[in-house]
DNA sequence: TCCGGCTGAAAAACCGGTTTTCTTCGGAGG
DNA sequence: CCTCCGAAGAAAACCGGTTTTTCAGCCGGA
């Protein structure tokens, strides 16, 4: 018979402990899960303890699923893993799940389009107990589906309309301190650099551009669309400077768009900030190296991935899921890509 | 009392496929195993299969984990979300993964330490079967302790040496490829950024690019080092390039670093190409957008997390560990930054 | 006619926990 | 002196699978 792979052999067992402790494993589990209707002498339950680090127990995690009918592990749905907005978000998620006891699974949306049924097996295969979805991609084909329905899951970084499951920041709020900093340094024409029509973020970065570019009595406010890509802010700069030449300065959705902004602006022979300034979204430590070095604005991410935690456990506990917005009050980093409009002649 | 959060009332249980087609669990699982012992009629395992699908049976993955002793699931360590060089050997990862109905569990090597107890916790609970270790950071600490000795892991991308885990490219040959590029274009002083001392990666490359440098009879190549970001390359550069500046090219270990040195060139009031030619490691589609666009040697990262993943199960199979080496075959992509040195005058 | 061996499938044991139910024992109350 | 109760812990059932063991028929051969 061929041996096992398996480290079956070494594992200490909860029998192992209440073996060694003089009690049954119903003690045991009892006391190291601190069970209130449990009654034991002290003595007892330190006995209990005692023997559990000696041998150094680790309850096995599938038993425990098992048994309590939850894995303490979430999936986190997130769009590309290259981009460092991300990471942030999962960074946020991974720390606040450990503090939590549970454990995130990742799952990158390809456009192959399977992420959808992979979260799906993942939750029918009792390997996660919810879903964070920080990806707009995938999400409208099984959205509506039922398939969704009965699962708890949250949103993360995007609106959905009456979910009562998104966690947000103020995208609109930032938008406005941005436009803000840009009319303070005298800036008439601004543009923005939005992304994909029709995703959330993008619109309400959009809306936020556009009310605050009102509110200031600006001129017509143009706003191009692109991927958030280093390409698609390439191409959105392109032309929108090509169809509005008198724009000064310009509003930038994502720290890879805006990297493609630079280089448009560089193609079009356009200095920054000496003939255009641009102000991005996303504080990353690459954004003081860039040339010129970028000016951007700072949400907190981070605080968006553990929040996004937060409120799906609360689902997990049986609470009604209810919309979470991460205080925001965004930051300008003030660098070199900012200045003053270049003077008329 | 009250009501669990549990899913457990809508689960698809074995028992409800075998009874939907008339049979035991025992027979049930077997069929859809297909175990080779089992003799069953042809009809029956139809049945079987047939009640499985109409059903939509997912088998509940903690209760295999249990009964199989293997969770079929690994962790991936890795020392920096944000490196888009390791989103690539993530994505490799998965993806493999996910083909052979693995799972991935990512763990991101904080500064705080704890990466080794958790990988060592998700293992001694049953939450993964193996390592796939792809940061230097920890590994000093915990590697040498009796602690990994039993569990089965591989070394991504980096060398320990006799552990016969070790999946790597030819870091050496690429940084050969590399300087060899640079001669060609007529650069007799080279210098190298490498990343952090005694960390492996660092110095295979260093290894290659300071045999070829004497292969090819060049002057002194010096090499200064830095961490694997933008502000340890601008670091090393400005260092660099203070010490030596008679350097016409610098070979980069990252694109991070990369930046940073270009910042570091400008600071120094030194053009690329023109003054100075940049040819850096990691392929990524921001290089092209970059002032001026990079250089740059493209490996297969992605396949690098494949294979890891392969070498891991391998183990999981009961082999005896073995090295892997992905074939490398670095290319060299053309862009702006390389170019003829300065002519002297 | 009786037995052995095969096929096809049921039954049972087990994985390592959690949770509910049962038992034992000592002491207080009647 | 007997009864009853609560404390302390043991025993058992269950979670949802996998794997081993057992069993019922049926056939062919002696």
């Amino acid at each position: 018979m061929v041996e096992r792979a398996g480290v079956r052999a070494d594992r200490v067992r909860l029998v192992d402990v209440a073996e060694r402790a003089g009690v049954t494993k119903s003690v045991a589990s009892r006391v190291l899960n601190g069970d209130p209707t449990l009654s034991a002498r002290e003595e007892t339950r330190q006995r209990v303890r005692d023997a559990a680090s000696a041998l150094g127990y680790q309850p096995h995690a599938g038993a425990r699923a098992l048994a309590r009918a939850q894995a303490r592990a979430i999936a986190l749905l997130i769009p590309d893993l290259t981009n460092p907005v991300f990471s942030r978000i999962i960074r946020g998620a991974y720390q606040r799940a450990l503090e939590l006891g549970y454990v995130v699974l990742l799952v990158e949306d390809g456009p192959e389009r399977k992420a959808g049924e992979m979260l799906l097996d993942l939750i029918s295969s009792g390997r996660v107990d919810g879903l964070l979805i920080a990806s707009a991609r995938s999400g409208g084909r099984w959205l509506r589906g039922t398939a969704l329905a009965s699962v708890p899951h949250v949103f993360v970084n995007r609106e959905v309309r009456g979910s009562k499951r998104n966690v947000t920041t103020d995208l609109a709020g930032g938008s406005a301190v941005a436009v803000r900093h840009l009319a303070d340094h005298g800036h008439r024409h601004i543009g923005h650099i939005a992304g994909p029509e029709r995703v959330a973020s993008s619109t309400a970065r959009q809306r936020g551009f556009l009310a605050e570019a009102k509110r200031l009595g600006l001129a017509a406010a143009p706003v191009a669309h692109g991927t958030f890509s280093e390409e698609g802010g390439a191409k959105a700069a392109t032309s929108l400077l090509g169809e509005h030449p008198e724009l000064t300065a310009l509003y930038v959705s994502t720290l890879g768009q805006a990297i493609g902004v630079l280089h448009a602006a560089r193609a079009a022979g356009r200095s920054v900030p000496g003939d255009l300034s641009v102000l991005t979204y996303d504080e990353l430590p690459m954004a003081a190296y860039l040339e010129p070095p970028l000016t951007t604005l700072a949400m907190p991410l981070q605080e968006v991935g553990a929040t996004a935690v937060d409120a799906l456990l609360e689902q997990l506990e049986g609470k009604p899921p209810r919309d979470f917005r991460v205080p925001a009050e965004p930051r300008v980093i003030t660098r070199a890509s900012v200045g003053p409009p270049p003077s008329r002649d």
